[in-house]
DNA sequence: TAAATAGTGTCTATAAGACATTATCTC
DNA sequence: GAGATAATGTCTTATAGACACTATTTA
């Protein structure tokens, strides 16, 4: 017969305060899962989008390309429990990509849980997304469990090039990033510190997959001055022709 | 020393076919936490947004109300690796509620994994929030462990009144819901088959907590006619005056 | 007929989209 | 001056919000 935690837990003898359960608590013997926390991770590139994946080096799934991440770390006992979700998700992150800590954006996606979608046990993943500015780009290193790295463009990879169900995930955080881009700021996580209109509008076009008017574009641009949302910096960024004013973005005070 | 996940799966010896490897693949012996589902399942009753809790009958948190939910079953294998996590809370939905399999709108939240949010263990939870039609939520009766249920209203709530970190879920789904309302057919999951344009307006007013114009109501409601979204059902509903006609949600083809 | 609620129409402000035009810089 | 891109302006259409008004039913 198998055990369900369920089940475990109401062998427990109840009655006293709480304080002496916790004390004299044992936590059954049914099966767990391991909790995964897997990244996608995206920048832009030449004007296009490109997701981070690594290499595996081990079975399952050996030789194919994946997402970055790794394992919970849950502690041994009920008053050491370990790390949080989204601190093993900042872990893995800059373990292996070397990027520095607190330069990239992370936002929670959700939990992919299905049975059987690691073969080799049952995983519970948790996935994030991440924006990389293109400026730190360049500066990602395997670390960690990875030998290697590579930025792929996520207009032309192929439909079931990942292992696991990474594919599945992928697509998810694109359907997010693209709902996003449009109700909140995350665009500036895609540009550098200051920016032109024309890099801003990039960004959206190649999140977008369509192009923007740029005159309609700046409306839009223009009003997020006016909310403070954005403002003038120094300087100008040189181009093949006229240069073009430069912006940074203001932390929204909330 | 702790061990952890990413270690025990390195000492698995390499080489051969990922079938051979698969055989001969012993999980490492590593803590796992427990994972759980939570529900915030809601309706509406009396123009008021209703919460469904369980009052807990065992430690900890014993008499304290929380959230509908229980433990994923994983299976003993990795062949067997038991229900997915969206079957888990299908599960536990119909379980503990008694209502009919396919009568509840229910999509995932997020998983919330910090450290010590059980007392007992560590615990990730993966969050989901369901809508139950008003016609339904009478009909709600406790099950499997659950002994005590009772709709609370979520607007006079207590700060703090939720076992566990249940009290942080709520509001997250909250902010959910509020933000898909606008942008998702969700409305049409808080009303009976056939409602009146007024039903509707109610649904939107109770979930965003402020009063819409009925007029203006009306003009978004017409234009989801247009474009199939809704169509007149047949029949008026009756009221203390001039009775209102009825309409229904066409599932759309996507 | 009065009360109540369903249903309609109007006016304004705001934003999006299509597209034409001007300005300013490099070479 | 030519070429290129930045920057601006115009016109149309769709939508949201405020609000006045009409229609139809019950009691």
């Amino acid at each position: 017969m198998i055990r369900y935690a369920g089940m475990a837990e109401r062998r427990v003898t109840p009655g006293g305060d709480e304080a002496a359960f916790l004390e004299t608590y044992r936590p059954g013997d049914f099966p767990r899962p391991s909790v995964a926390v897997d990244l996608v991770v995206l920048t832009i590139e030449d004007c296009d989008l490109r997701l981070l994946t690594v290499q595996r080096n081990e079975h399952p799934f050996k030789g194919k390309w994946a997402l970055p991440g790794g394992f919970l770390r849950v502690g041994p006992s009920r008053t050491a429990q370990g790390e949080g979700i989204d601190d093993a998700a900042k872990r893995e992150l800059h373990e292996e990509t070397g990027l520095p800590e607190g330069s990239v954006f992370l936002e929670q996606l959700g939990a992919f849980g299905a049975p059987n979608r690691d073969p080799r046990m049952r995983v519970v993943s948790v996935a994030y997304f991440a924006l990389v500015r293109p400026t730190l780009a360049p500066l990602v290193r395997p670390g960690g469990d990875v030998r290697k790295v590579r930025w792929q463009s996520v207009s032309d990879r192929e439909p079931a090039g990942l292992a696991f169900d990474h594919d599945t995930i992928v697509s998810s955080a694109l359907r997010r990033v693209r709902d996003e881009i449009d109700r909140s700021h995350i665009a500036f996580e895609l540009v550098p510190d200051t920016f032109t209109i024309q890099q801003l509008r990039a960004v959206h076009e190649v999140v977008k997959g369509t192009p923007i008017d740029p005159g309609n574009f700046r409306k839009r641009f223009l009003r997020m001055i006016d909310d403070e949302i954005l403002e003038q910096a120094r300087g100008k960024r040189l181009t093949a022709s006229k240069p073009a004013q430069v912006y940074r973005f203001r932390a929204p005070p909330t």
